[in-house]
DNA sequence: TCACTGTTATACAAGTTATAGAACAGACCA
DNA sequence: TGGTCTGTTCTATAACTTGTATAACAGTGA
């Protein structure tokens, strides 16, 4: 799995650094139990501040992907496979859906475009064997 | 149409001010040519600062869905059916939108949840009326 | 003229982002 | 035991973002 994070982009290294590993448990790459480089290990090889690891681990592990334990680190608490998803959660995500939608909407993706491009990507998804 | 707005939430209020109008322009209760209020106008209805009212319309005017004229004030500038999307945009959003299935995906949502929601959201899009 | 508009400039408080250094305690290994 | 790695917590700082506040200017239209 070879994650890159742009420090000059609009989006903050720790938002970009857990997308990247939602990313990653979305394709299979990351699977239940998977275990994470610790936050001092990720900094340095990316050469940023392990508060900013920190903070992604952080987010990752209140929202129930992560498990984090002195003992064993950080692994993936969940995947694809592992159970429904919580009804608060559906309705926040269909909400920020939303509004991706109807971007793409009004600036000139027809429904189907859409649907298409949302299969495409789905597809990628739970393909079960990325290189580690 | 009716847009709230909620200054205590996560998203800046001028994001949520684009996003409620982006909204607007795909459910079709704005279409091309549609006149905003002035943003003076629209910041006291809010009870906001109208430089937040603003930036809003400036993020709407740079992604070229309103023009902005000192005689015409802000007016839509496209909806659902201007013409075909530019391929940069259609680039730049299936990045947010396979960051954003990642996570459903993740949270556990089956391929057919997250397309059937995504099949509704856009069924309630170009529906021509809607009140103002 | 007068009121309204978009536009631009400056300033400030509060919050966010990223970095930095320090310290502590549990786990592990030699 | 001692040393090292880990997660965790705390403080601090610089840079940037967000939202508010005033002010000023120029074009528009009644």
């Amino acid at each position: 799995m070879i994650i890159e994070v742009d420090p000059d982009g609009d989006v903050p290294i720790y938002q970009q650094l857990r997308d990247r590993v939602v990313e990653a448990i979305a394709t299979g790459a990351l699977k239940e139990g998977s275990p994470l480089p610790s936050t001092r290990a990720l900094a340095t090889d990316f050469g940023i501040n392990f508060h900013t690891v920190n903070k992604a681990y952080d987010l990752l592990r209140r929202q129930r992907l992560l498990r984090i334990n002195r003992k064993s680190g950080a692994v993936v608490s969940r995947d694809a496979s592992s159970g429904p998803a919580e009804p608060e959660f559906v309705a926040d995500w269909t909400g920020r859906a939303t509004t991706l939608l109807a971007e793409a909407t009004a600036r000139g993706l027809t429904r189907d475009d859409i649907l298409d491009i949302c299969r495409t990507v789905l597809a990628t998804f739970g393909e079960e064997s990325e290189e580690s």
